[in-house]
DNA sequence: CATGAATGAGAGTTCATTCAT
DNA sequence: CATGAATGAACTCTCATTCAT
């Protein structure tokens, strides 16, 4: 019945700053384990404060999610966009670096590290995602593919495969290198690594009679 | 929904039993959300049953970790072992169905995919993964390199990003299927879109200039 | 459900709008369940507001008891004051009907629907009405008995009996009606209701030998 | 992750004990203030054991209401049933005995109270009641009052004057005795306090010309 | 005077773990 | 060995109350 409470100033963008703790403490610690509490403590509020902003821990996902669901989406798909039908070969290249950039990166990668967690709980959040990213991205790879193909730059070869291989090694590089901190030996540099990636890729392994004039 | 399964099969195999279940529930819900109860329900257990095996909720994760990690990087190592040094584009064929076929499995993906939600909470946990299965998948990856590079049929890539290629469309793969129900459209087929996968691999996307397989 | 009375009538009779507003959550929600911000934007304030003006929850609730009650005790006062020595059966219709009615408006009973719901858990504010509210009623229904048997109007019946025959009607009028809905068949007008009650408290079920004169 | 219990044995009747401690428990604190870890104390048991038998704290004011609700309503069933028809005069009587009795033993009156305080905010539960308790309570006293006026015994009167006039009494009984304390003067005694009333409703208060029991 | 963001003490509920049987 | 009732710590969410503005 005795409370005494001591109170603060009120920045503007609390929600922003709510769910930049929570994507923090989400991907930590993982959703189910997370507690609202440490949201609270790390957005710099009191336990309370957050349900003035959220109406629950999973809403902070869904907004979570929502928000940064898309940004690399995007710039995948513009990318691909403005070079595809230009130079496919530098097209690959760029997208490579963008993806494996992006993968290095703790905070860009953080999003899509806790769908790779925690989509399989949450079907509908699951199904947004892979509205708003993952068929975004396949298209735009899709795209890539045809552009290149119809320009006769890249051999034709199956979609799906390809964007196995395009997705992939980002994907892996992130779980690597966030998760078990295998970090590549040599190639240290996120772009020196695609542009390796992107060599195996566009050459294959197996070496080239090349151009044998004579 | 309901379970009773009054016979009582192998009562020697008890942990067995449980580690099966207790991977298909942690699988399904994750660790931290994962009910004991749930696990002693799948195993035709009651709960108290499990601590008679188990000491914990985490020793069960870890036995099962420790259980079903190294059967794929253990068959992967063979399989380069055995073929890396006769015929490294078959062995590298092989290699791309043996991992896209253990992750169209959900039966023998389950554990890696456990590890890729849960290595990040239990960093022992992910240093024995890492130790037992990445560090060995690694090696046997770079040893297929190696030994095709020595024979003149590989152009000499980057380790890292080789590897990085030749895991991450399994780990893509499984993610897509499993996890977001993004099936392939043409390559149902495990073997069929491995293949696909290591045409593009071993052969890259741009066009040789010579008469080359397809 | 929402409500931006920007107009701010009477702002000097704020406690009064306050009070009306608390009386009103409270019975339809009870003390323990109302929340203050309902009975704020209700009375059209803010949160903060209120405790301008009350120092607490239980405040309000204080002052609303002890603004409301008396008021319907001091008109049966006054009824039986007036009227118990000049003519006690027409005394006890009247008192019937004062209750009776009372009962019948939702507004005029919430104050004592509310004591009856939360009388237990207050008792200095039970004690209050008790002192205000029953022993002035339980004066005024004595007074009426001693008056009207001092005339030899009435038989001498038990106090405490009598009392709880006049005031019991009401009560359960109440609660049927309010609480449970459970609508009289024939006699809707409190009125008629309550000279049915009091034909019956006056003459008796069993019936007289009427008036046998020669 | 550490604990430490110390268990117990386990009675067979627990789900009773634990209804009853509820009941206790709501009816001193309103079911809103009434906290689960008081009703466990009151039963014997830990917080947590309730959930084993029940799933919330709602549930337990339903399961009290539906187990206790009827008794009393039975019990004036059968009292009607069996005298109404032979002494209507004293079938009145044994029921002004049955509700005045029953409202001051604090034990039987316990179901009634909490329905008292609580039925406006449960209004299934308030359904419930209705129809188990108060409607049979209804069927009784109107078949009493008929039964009665069939044989020319009782007079003519409004069936809904009349309930109110029956179950009046007790109910406020109840109030006055059970949350404000103020006891009857002379007849404390429950049965003679009945009688008291039961004189008052059948002979009526206006005295008889004839010669007939005070 | 008034606002409403903020606090923080709980309350209900869950569940890993234990132990009497 | 097995059971499942019981424990109690921990968590999410609520809300009376406060205070900077």
């Amino acid at each position: 019945m005795i409370r005494k409470p001591s109170h603060r100033r009120r920045p503007e963008a609390r929600p922003e700053e709510i769910l930049e703790a929570a994507l923090a403490v989400f991907v930590e610690q993982g959703f189910a384990t997370a507690r609202v509490e440490d949201i609270a403590r790390r957005a710099g509020l009191s336990k309370g404060a957050l349900y003035l902003y959220f109406p629950s821990k999973e809403a902070m996902l869904n907004a979570l999610v929502e928000q940064s669901a898309g940004a690399l989406a995007r710039s995948v798909e513009q990318h691909v966009a403005h070079s595809a039908a230009v130079d496919p070969e530098a097209a690959l290249r760029g997208l490579l670096r963008i993806l494996i950039t992006a993968m290095s990166s703790p905070k860009i990668s953080a999003a899509p590290r806790l769908m790779l967690t925690e989509a399989h709980r949450f079907p509908e959040l699951a199904a947004f995602y892979r509205e708003h990213v993952l068929d975004v991205m396949r298209r735009s790879v899709s795209a890539l593919l045809a552009a290149a193909v119809e320009k006769g730059v890249f051999r034709k070869v199956d979609t799906d495969a390809f964007m196995r291989v395009m997705i992939g090694p980002g994907i892996v590089h992130m779980v690597l290198t966030t998760i078990f901190e295998l970090k590549p030996e040599k190639l240290t540099d996120p772009g020196d690594l695609a542009d390796a990636i992107a060599d195996i890729v566009l050459y294959g392994l197996i070496p080239r009679q090349e151009s044998l004039p004579s």
